[in-house]
RNA sequence: GUCCCGUUCAUCUAGAGGCCUAGGAUCCCAGCCUUUCACGCUGGUUACAGGGGUUCGACUCCCCUACGGGACGCCA
């Protein structure tokens, strides 16, 4: 049978990284054995289902570009189809009618903890003849003796027995089917061969894999991936920051970075640490994913996003970059001087919402000169090589990189001084100490006109600040 | 509390009994490069949770303890 994954996140929220590696690890599998991938909707909590949140789902599939051949499916759509797998375990004898109160459930399991047990439901119903005509929900009948065994590809043998566990509600009073039933009937409809998921479902395998059984259908291979924790060690949550997917685009990450990064939290192959989208496809393996959880490292995934930035082609960025300059109320225009900017700036940035940040005198004149280098620079002795400079670079007859940097070169020639003595002064007549590339790069990209209205501003700022 | 899963540098990890006086990457520190800041290069600090076994030999196998996480819902 040809592989076939599944992801089925449940729309009560945005696209996080933890589901966005599930996700991930679940696509690589399908395509790295060439088979099928399918996304899944699991939105059968209704009152905590959105579809904001199915949106957010989508986006983020879309950002890291992770492609379904299936779907998206909705389980609220297939209700009929999991009534019928209800019924037909009902007439099987395989599930019954339960019309346990709420309270009596409460009681029993406060009485079970404190008694030290596991709290789980007593099969009070399973001999009652409770009547269809009153609120019930549906019980699957578990199997109370022996155990269930399974290989996970990840974990390896687990066994639990049946005793652990209980008769699940896979009908709410309301009608409505519950999770590990859905789950199930969904797995085995859409033919999936391994289902890759998170390891806090690894509990719910063994009821799971009952109910397989008591449909006679064959059950899947399981993968359980381990969580992965917050900057802290702690468990992922809204407290640790961009969590979501999308913020991971809007603070300025490519998706080739992110995907880098998830890539590697948990999953390994030897040393590398570079991974093209399709070395990850060749290479991924689940026998090589961590067992353990991991910790969310932004220092590391900035690193990535550097390196990805680095590698990227700059008319790629620029209108990336174009973006990020709007939020800093920047209207670049010219897509051409933007990737000349992306190339002059960016092994000085690790993120776009850097880059743009760090770019930005480019556009801007500074604010004044208050930044340390400036105060080292622009003192009384620079007037003189920045008044000349000034003057020769007016007069420039084309104003590109050579010319300017041979027109600097004469200035600090005829001065008779030391390269830096005018250097330094220009750059910060210019950027206001803020990291730039060499200077003629610098003093091109800023324009001439600029270039020349920042060095009379500095010039009268040192007058200004010299007496 | 019960059950399940886990534990190698601060972090991500390599390691499938001798190759390990434990390797790589991020971070940090130092040096080099340099007209700023970076990039890059070179070097450095730091780890097998603890205790018992098994074995000629254990990071690797087994057991116990500790610690961490997860599950125990008419959530998924």
């Amino acid at each position: 049978m040809s592989v076939k994954t599944r992801f089925a996140p449940s729309p009560t929220g945005y696209l996080h990284v933890g589901g966005a590696r599930t996700a991930l690890f679940s696509w690589l599998y399908a395509r790295k054995h060439g088979g099928q991938f399918v996304l899944r909707i699991e939105d059968t909590d209704l009152e905590r289902s959105t579809q904001e949140s199915v949106d957010a789902i989508l986006e983020g599939m879309q950002w890291l570009d992770l492609d379904y051949d299936e779907g998206p499916f909705y389980q609220t759509k297939r209700f009929d189809r999991y009534n019928e797998v209800i019924d037909q375990l009902i007439e099987k004898g395989m599930a019954y009618r339960c019309s346990c109160s709420k309270e009596r459930l409460d009681n029993l399991r406060e009485e079970q903890m404190a008694a030290k047990q596991k709290p789980r439901y007593d099969g009070h119903c399973r001999h009652a003849d409770v009547s269809a005509d009153e609120p019930h929900v549906i019980r699957f009948l578990n199997p109370t003796e022996g155990s269930v065994k399974f290989k996970d590809l990840v974990k390896g043998d687990i066994e639990v027995s049946n005793n652990e566990l209980d008769d699940l509600i896979i009908r709410r009073t309301d009608g409505s089917p519950t999770y590990n039933l859905t789950v199930v009937v969904d797995d085995h409809d859409m033919e999936i061969t391994q289902v890759i998921r998170g390891d806090d479902h690894i509990n719910n395998t063994p009821r799971q894999i009952n109910m397989y059984q008591a449909m006679g259908w064959s059950v899947p291979e399981f993968a359980h991936l381990p969580m992965i924790l917050g900057d802290d060690g702690a468990r992922l949550s809204k407290r640790h920051g961009a969590v979501s997917v999308m913020q991971y685009a809007d603070e300025g990450y490519l998706p080739e970075g992110l995907l880098n990064y998830l890539v590697r939290l948990g999953w390994s192959h030897g040393d590398q640490e570079l991974f093209s989208r399709e070395e990850m496809i060749q290479l991924f393996e689940l026998t090589n994913v961590n067992r353990a959880p991991s910790a969310f490292n932004t220092e590391k995934l900035n690193w990535l996003n550097a390196h990805y930035i680095k590698e990227a082609s700059p008319a790629d960025l620029a209108p990336l970059l174009q973006k990020h300059f709007q939020q800093l109320d920047i209207e670049a225009t010219d897509l051409a001087v933007l990737a000349q900017i992306v190339e002059a700036q960016r092994e000085r940035a690790s993120t776009l919402v850097e880059l743009a940040d760090i770019s930005a005198f480019y556009f801007n004149d500074p604010e004044g000169y208050s930044s340390k280098p400036a105060k080292k620079a622009l003192v009384e002795e620079a007037i003189a090589p920045l008044t000349h400079a000034r003057k020769a670079l007016a007069q420039l007859a084309a104003w590109e990189r050579e010319p300017i940097h041979q027109c600097v070169a004469d200035a600090v020639a005829a001065l008779e001084i030391g390269f830096g003595k005018l250097a330094m002064p220009l750059r910060i007549s210019v950027t206001d100490g803020a990291p730039s590339p060499d200077l003629d790069l610098t003093l091109f990209l800023v324009g001439r006109e600029a270039t020349l209205r920042r060095i009379d501003n500095a010039i009268v700022f040192i007058q200004e600040n010299a007496s």
